[in-house]
DNA sequence: CTGAAAGCGCTTACAG
DNA sequence: CTGAAAGCGCTTACAG
């Protein structure tokens, strides 16, 4: 049942293998008699045109194609909600490509996908290739969209970073807080990198040295470090420094819950904000930076489609803005 | 640069394209000389096999196809990364294919995925499909795996959701607890029915009177109810009863976040049972089912895998029992 | 309105 | 060790 193919359709309702592709393919002219008995055989022998064979033949696939390091993490998942709500509008289906973020040869794999066609378009998400490696994908021509990445010669949507860290630091630092840690995530990351260097420059803006041992992560890296437990290690190296800090900024939502988890062991609190602004955080007071995600996800999967359509204009960098929002994490308490 | 095909390396390195396919393929018995050539030339042209092409003439397309309703959700986030962890031992490719959950024709979006022969092996999850559709299903004859969903002629992975209700309400039970309410999810889904009747089932047993104003839901039903916003609202209606219940179990962990911020802003505060034991409970305290995701998708892979290699012994219905976590959401306080 | 035939880009016996 | 040729299952001008 599963294996009938256009010839045994073709045969069984004695016409010829054209005329039920054409059927098929709901072309216009075909006798709606033809017509009728074709569907019907198709009907009972279960036949549907292979994906592979049709993809081959028309050049043309009708997908389009996540292509992601970490599928599970919270960013993604939000991001990936944008991209569902957006792509129903449109006839392409959704197939998401899982790589395997083993830094070195992710670029090889990145460059495999793209030169084995896939699909008709590609979202990269928080794939945070460099700069040479993206100037290689730009030579591929082909209708690609970067996510949480930014790059001059690629259509892109990113959140602008350093404003993010910006509206924290400058929220505490208005506070009177000057003591303020960083709980980072894998630091030699892109991502990392920018985030750490954007917390410093803040600090310097406002004349407080730079304390090395208040930026910290947890040793646990599963997911990059993106995981409630590295923030709750991070959050317990903070806590036994001889010199704990005021204030905690964390670069992700869902470090920011064991962090907290961390402090309420210990006993202690101080004003604590995520990045993010993942569903959860406001259901359990986080304060945070914004990252609109879903409208990230749905931004991408519209503009890519535009792309794939026609191909005129040059790149397009949308650069969303992040938003401090104030939960009652950050309340001074006692 | 993207286009270039197995024709072109074969001309520029002056061999057969057959010889190109050998290669590539790194078949035995190529002169080293060729081989390097060939390899020289491919790298040049940034040559890769087209995957439509090569699966069509291969019929075999070396990919596991993951097939699921609702991307975003955190039961599937978690049981996605143990399929990841796990089919990293493997050579195969991992795709997602998200089907629109909107009822009626997503039973044809299954078929037709099945039809279309898209991978070698699919892990279908949270599909709830009806019987006389498994028993269809059953009958493509195509390795395939159910993950939280059981039904005798296809390998399956679930996990005894009876017991796991059964667990809850005897705890509460045992606590001297009688008035116990339920926040269900979307009620009409297969898991929803069950859930309902399992709940009422041990009311029963403990010849306790339903009260059916004590089985509620969100409105909001974005996700089939499992959403924060969903438990929020369902905690206010049971808060605003007349006659409010002493304890509440509930069908998510995501709800229960939801729930527990009602009871925080109106003051009040039962303890409260969550299913699923997402990770972040371990964070915030919920106490809650235990499912065991991450060994649910890493057993659904290793058992398809299996399946794809010798289609031997009949189907296997692995069963997990579930585990009740007790934590700081089920303490008794005031 | 329908069919014969070429083509999509690969793989793989079959010869040599 | 390598090539010519058939085949995978479709689509799509081109004729009629």
């Amino acid at each position: 049942m599963a294996g009938s193919t256009i010839y045994d359709i073709a045969k069984k309702a004695g016409v010829s293998i054209a005329t039920v592709s054409r059927v098929m393919n709901k072309s216009e002219g075909i006798a709606d008699k033809t017509r009728k008995k074709v569907l019907k055989v198709a009907d009972e022998l279960g036949y549907h045109p292979q994906a592979y064979a049709q993809g081959l033949a028309r050049k043309k696939k009708n997908i389009i194609m996540v292509v992601v390091p970490v599928l599970s993490n919270y960013f993604f998942m939000e991001v990936l909600s944008g991209i569902q709500d957006e792509i129903s509008n449109y006839d392409y289906d959704l197939n998401i490509f899982n790589i395997q973020n083993d830094g070195n040869n992710m670029f090889e794999q990145v460059e495999n996908i793209l030169k084995r066609q896939w699909a008709d378009g590609y979202l990269f998400i928080s794939t945070h290739l460099r700069d040479h490696q993206l100037e290689k994908l730009e030579s591929y021509d082909v209708p690609l969209t970067l996510v949480d990445e930014d790059y001059s010669g690629i259509d892109s949507v990113s959140v602008d970073n350093q404003q993010g860290i910006q509206q924290a630091m400058q929220y505490f630092l208005a506070q009177g807080l000057r003591r303020i840690a960083m709980i980072s995530a894998l630091k030699s990351s892109k991502p990392g990198e920018e985030r750490i260097e954007g917390y410093k420059k803040e600090l310097r803006k406002a004349d407080i040295p730079v304390d090395e041992n208040l930026i910290v992560a947890g040793d646990s890296m599963y997911r990059d470090g993106f995981s409630e437990q590295n923030g709750y290690e991070a959050m317990l190296k903070l806590i036994d420094l001889k010199n704990p800090p005021e204030a905690c900024f964390c670069s992700s939502d869902i470090q920011a819950v064991g962090a907290i988890k961390a402090m309420k062991e210990r006993g202690v609190h101080i004003p604590i904000i995520g990045y993010d602004d993942i569903t959860i955080s406001n259901y359990i007071g986080l304060s945070t930076i914004r990252q609109p995600m879903h409208d990230m996800g749905a931004f991408a999967t519209k503009n890519l489609v535009e792309r794939m359509q026609n191909k005129k204009e040059g790149p397009i960098q949308k650069i969303y803005s992040p938003e401090l929002i104030l939960r009652s994490s950050t309340e001074i308490r006692d």
